[in-house]
DNA sequence: GGAGTGACAGATATTGAAATCTGTCATCGG
DNA sequence: CCGATGACAGATTTCAATATCTGTCACTCC
């Protein structure tokens, strides 16, 4: 059998989000973790400090995935407003995708987002960076007008302005009707701010 | 003493709000509103059917009190980009008081909000309205440039655009240093996007 | 007659004792 | 040696008994 490979922090993470996806983030415990693994709970902890920083690896890799998802987006032909309409649409679709399908899911990622507001702070400085990107792209291809501070800043402003259609906050939002109908006014607002 | 005053629906409501502010939402029973009044809760449900009846009540009153200090900047003079600015900047402005200054309220706040969607759909309705009045001004001054859809529409997507300066379940970023330049950014990106 | 009452049943919340969990570390065994 | 273990102390959670609350209604008293 497998199960004698080696102790990794890899296998500790996958056996966590098992866990966490079985018991929700509440009932969730080291305990559990070292159970589905077939070891003592004191060999999890030789590999993560605490619970909350295994807790917060686990955000990360979570994390990670979208922006992995979305990198497509960023350096793919075609216009940059188009691509930027694309990118906006696919983390929208891929939050709402994730809520929408297993909602206790989403809410056990919103416990842990809620927990680790530093790792999220990161996440979301990845994505405004792939937004300036987009945007810088399309200030050389003539297309978007001159930032009126920095490339950054406007993403970020992109990035604020569509909060509503990709923060977990909002994730009750997404099944409401009209849902499309507002995300296209928004990004149909952002591509006219952008607009050379 | 004036404690023989009749009971009366408006009394109950300026009752609850102490027993809320004093207890928070978890704690304030009708019990506690009744013993306030010096009467009985039964007197109490005469007025309210349900318990949630009367916090939805007292939901509608509070958000009431944001759109009438909004309804100044609708209806000013001066030029309508302008106009939507300061609208903009008072209600972010309101909101990040009541949060600073008391964030315990404002988590009472957020709880009753989270129980009563229907009235915040309502309010959110009423505040698109004032927008979309402002950026018809805008466009009858010369301003703004036709909506792509309707009014409503583009009001409804700066109400989005702006979410994140508003809706309370962001509360707690208000007080980030740099939320300020993140405002800003997102105004000015929704002002160009309406400009002629 | 109609606003106000308070006893009541069922639902919900509180409490404190018992069970479980977190994080440490001396010790084991390959 | 060095990863893994499990007993342990203190912190946290669970659970069931107890108390309080919600909503109703027959009644009172002005």
């Amino acid at each position: 059998m497998a199960a004698t490979e080696t102790l990794t922090a890899e296998r500790i993470l996958e056996a966590t989000e098992e866990v966490l996806r079985r018991y929700g983030p509440a009932k969730a415990t080291v305990v559990d973790v070292a159970r589905v693994l077939g070891v003592s709970h004191g060999s999890v902890y030789r590999h993560f400090r605490t619970k909350a920083a295994l807790r917060e690896a686990v955000t990360e890799r979570w994390l990670e995935r979208t922006i992995v998802a979305l990198r497509p987006y960023v350096g793919a032909g075609g216009p940059a407003d188009e691509r930027l309409t694309e990118w906006l649409t696919a983390l929208f679709a891929l939050k709402r995708k994730k809520a929408g399908g297993d909602p206790e899911l989403m809410a056990t990622f919103q416990v842990l987002i809620g927990e680790n507001s530093a790792v999220v702070d990161r996440h979301e400085e990845h994505l405004v960076e792939q937004i300036a990107h987009i945007v810088e792209d399309g200030h050389r291809e003539g297309l978007f007008a001159a930032p009126e501070r920095d490339f950054t800043t406007t993403a970020r402003a992109v990035f604020h302005a569509t909060d509503r259609f990709h923060n977990p906050a909002h994730a009750a939002d997404w099944s409401a009707p009209g849902v499309e109908e507002a995300f296209t006014a928004v990004v149909s607002l952002v591509q006219r701010a952008l607009r050379a």
